[in-house]
DNA sequence: GGTAGATAGGAT
DNA sequence: TCCTATCTACCG
């Protein structure tokens, strides 16, 4: 007997698994489109990636597509093609790939087609008019002869002329005297772009990089190592500019769009294009407009964040990643832990378009990149307006008296900077107000109960009694008055912001504090206040995190101080020292931008650590190379190639000995090494114990040929339920 | 991950 | 005897 071929689609389907599922083909069905089918027992959205003649699937199991919920496909066949790549590369399952590519509304099967909404009177609403049921309703009776003159407005006409007019417009909807009509508004794509704003006079190192970024027919990636200040935005700007005269579209990517809108603002005031930004602060409804604003080519400039990596853009002719070295790129949590950052480099590559990967402080791996040939250097080494360099000095803690974290030095340096009139920005990378609540009578410390970490004492509300939690498990509890063992009073120990915060109130009365980090700006309006008040200048000193690290200017700062360098000097991962120079190399960046000079000063216990030593007199170059030796000589990345095996369960041991398992079935592959398993740095955390299996190879691909037999094996050994356990590909933090 | 049928144990 | 909690297999 022939056997008859039936010809199927392969549908990408949110769900575990790591395969595709066929289906009978359907007309309209084409590779991008979602469409819904039944699975199992459920009804669900899947996306359409492949056609083929015939299925290896039983003829009988084959079911039909139930409906295709796109007219034309949302996904280009490049696109579908960067997707498909990172669920091979990430050994991921392949639909929960593709739903993070997709805002929620669109997985769900909704239709987000923009549409336009106009309002009209209706006759009951002439009659209601004319016999004057509306007397008493005076905002009623204006919309309505509004609408009685006007005939059929639509909805942006009347948030101009009549803000506030839609509850009162609901209202009259209700009583069926006005209606509403929505029809799907058509894009206007290749809009003409206008440069609205000329831009400054480049200085020749921006001249030679934006050169070397719109020469003609150009493709490849680069790197624009820049020191803060040096005019990296505005390379950016040209080189978008040059793309978007050419007729394409641009995706610009940074690390966090919420802390740092500067950059989108910077793109709106300078050119005339509609842009769609995509972050985290949007709504389900706004995120699924911006993504179909920019898949349809409305948008000729996307900007956004690490998901925005996979936003389908239409004639794409430039991608720019900010801020390369910010660990925000790689998703860290949950399942799917992609590297934006190289993954936009792909993207590049894939669709010959070029790619500029900026930063004051490159990752190594770029750097090294650099050496390989894999990405040009593009330097821009001066601060553009010639404003002087920071003075970059240690402060040996061990040498002065320190009174609360603060050595006298430094606090006399404070105190000449404040009366000079500048203001101050002080570091620390650690909330609350101290890391440790003690006994001091018999060494007690407040510990939580779900994980192997120390409470941290938190402010409540601002007074002296406060709180404690933990910042690994979020759980919270009253601060106890006694010691729970011995009945002994307790003792915060150590230094957070808010104890910072407080004790500069004391030192430097008169000058207000302004705090920066995750407690004090819970929503975006707190921050964009304190930097108002920082750039109203009254606020004097600026204490936080990693927050003020991050994007913004502060051009009355003229003194840095970083409290605590020493955390990640001994760290045992690998990358700690990377971190640590990239940390304070941006920070110092926040000083001194306009014409007065900088200053930084560094308190440490170990200033003569080889480290501090190097960055101060070699400056993050001189560092990086020192780093990537060292690299090179223990085999870590970006020399070698690391996949971490990542398993949690509520019992101690079921994941250690699941990575056991794991390790025991793995078949020997030449130059791929298995390293554990070993408990992790914090064994129980949230309630769960972990443990991890380090897979390492010289090679990516010798690595990409083990992972893609082990891994499927490794899925097959994970029957308890309660096991989780997820592949990370060239993790961040190996601890 | 979601679902439902199978199974086992406890409460009534 | 029935109810529920847990296990197991499957998804085209």
């Amino acid at each position: 007997l022939p056997q008859v071929k039936i010809p199927v689609c392969q549908i990408a389907i949110e769900t575990p698994l790591r395969r595709l599922f066929d289906y009978h083909l359907a007309e309209g069905a084409v590779p991008g489109s979602r469409v819904r089918v039944p699975f199992g027992r459920q009804h669900v959205v899947g996306i359409v990636v492949a056609q083929a003649a015939d299925s290896e699937v039983p003829a009988a199991k084959l079911r039909g597509i139930e409906a295709v919920l796109d007219a034309a496909p949302l996904f280009s066949t490049a696109d579908l093609a960067l997707l498909t790549w990172a669920a091979d590369y990430y050994h991921h399952p392949v639909g929960e790939v593709f739903a993070t590519a997709l805002p929620r509304l669109l997985r769900l099967g909704r239709d987000v087609a923009p549409v336009q909404r106009s309002w009209h009177i209706t006759n009951a609403g002439r009659a209601a008019l004319a016999d004057g049921t509306l007397r008493r309703a005076r905002r009623q009776q204006q919309l309505l002869e509004y609408f009685a003159a006007k005939g059929a407005v639509d909805e942006q006409a009347l948030d101009a002329a009549l803000p506030g007019w839609r509850p009162v417009a609901r209202t009259l909807r209700e009583k069926s005297l006005l209606e509403m009509n929505e029809q799907t508004r058509s894009i206007a794509t290749r809009e003409a772009v206008q440069s609205l704003q000329q831009g400054p006079v480049l200085t020749a190192a921006q001249q030679s990089a934006v050169d070397a970024l719109t020469a003609p027919g150009l493709a490849g990636a680069h790197l624009l190592d820049g020191v803060t200040g040096s005019g990296k935005t505005e390379v950016y700007l040209r080189a978008a500019g040059a793309a978007l005269a050419r007729g394409r579209s641009v995706l610009v990517m940074c690390p966090e769009i919420g802390l740092t809108p500067q950059l989108l603002e910077r793109f709106e005031a300078r050119f005339d294009a509609p842009i769609a930004a995509l972050h985290s602060g949007l709504t389900d409804t706004a995120r699924a407009r911006a993504w179909h604003l920019a898949a349809t080519g409305g948008a000729r400039i996307v900007v956004g964040t690490r998901s925005a990596v996979f936003t389908p853009i239409p004639n794409l002719g430039l991608i720019i990643v900010d801020e390369e070295h910010d660990s925000s790129y790689k998703q860290q949590e949950g399942g799917f832990r992609y590297s934006a950052r190289d993954l936009a480099l792909l993207r590049g590559q894939q669709r010959g378009v070029p790619v500029v990967l900026g930063s004051a402080t490159p990752s190594l791996e770029s750097l090294h990149n650099v050496k390989l040939g894999r990405l040009t250097h593009i330097e821009l080494p001066e601060r553009a307006g010639s404003a002087t360099p920071p003075r970059i000095a240690l402060i040996d803690m061990r040498a002065h008296p320190v009174n609360r974290g603060i050595a006298t030095p430094l606090r006399h340096a404070i105190d000449a900077h404040l009366a000079a009139g500048s203001q101050v920005l002080l570091f620390l990378n650690r909330r609350g107000y101290a890391p440790t609540l003690l006994c001091q009578s018999c060494g007690w410390v407040a510990p939580c109960e779900s994980c192997d970490a120390r409470l941290t004492v938190h402010l409540a509300g601002g007074r002296a009694c406060g709180s404690l939690a933990c910042h690994h498990c979020g759980a919270e509890a009253p601060q106890p008055e006694r010691c729970p063992r011995c009945g002994y009073g307790l003792q915060p120990l150590g230094h957070g912001t808010e104890r910072v915060e407080e004790t500069l109130a004391e030192f430097f009365p008169g000058h207000a504090v302004e705090r920066f980090d995750r407690d004090s700006l819970r929503a975006p309006k707190q921050l964009t206040d304190a930097i108002e008040r920082v750039h109203s200048g009254s606020a004097r000193i600026l204490v936080g995190t990693q927050m003020l690290t991050k994007g913004h200017h502060f051009p009355d700062v003229t003194l840095v101080g970083v409290l605590n360098a020493d955390q990640s000097l001994f760290s045992t991962d690998f990358r700690a020292a990377e971190r640590l120079a990239q940390t304070i190399v941006q920070v110092a960046g926040r000083a001194g931008r306009a014409d007065r000079p900088g200053e930084v000063l560094i308190q440490s216990q170990y200033p003569d650590h080889p480290l501090l030593k190097t960055l101060l007199e070699r400056g993050y170059a001189g560092f990086a190379a020192d780093a990537l030796q060292e690299r090179q000589a223990a085999h870590w990345p970006p020399f070698s190639r690391l996949a971490l095996l990542r398993a949690s369960d509520p019992e101690p041991e079921v994941a250690l000995n699941f990575l056991k398992a794991a390790r025991k079935i793995a078949t020997p592959a030449a130059g791929v090494a298995l390293r554990g398993p070993v408990p992790a740095a914090m064994v129980r955390r949230a309630g769960r114990y972990y443990a991890q299996l380090m897979v390492e190879s010289s090679q990516r691909t010798r690595l990409q040929a083990f992972l893609a037999g082990w891994v499927p094996a490794v899925e097959s050994l994970a029957t308890s339920r309660s096991l989780r356990w997820v592949l990370d590909v060239d993790p961040l933090e190996v601890l």
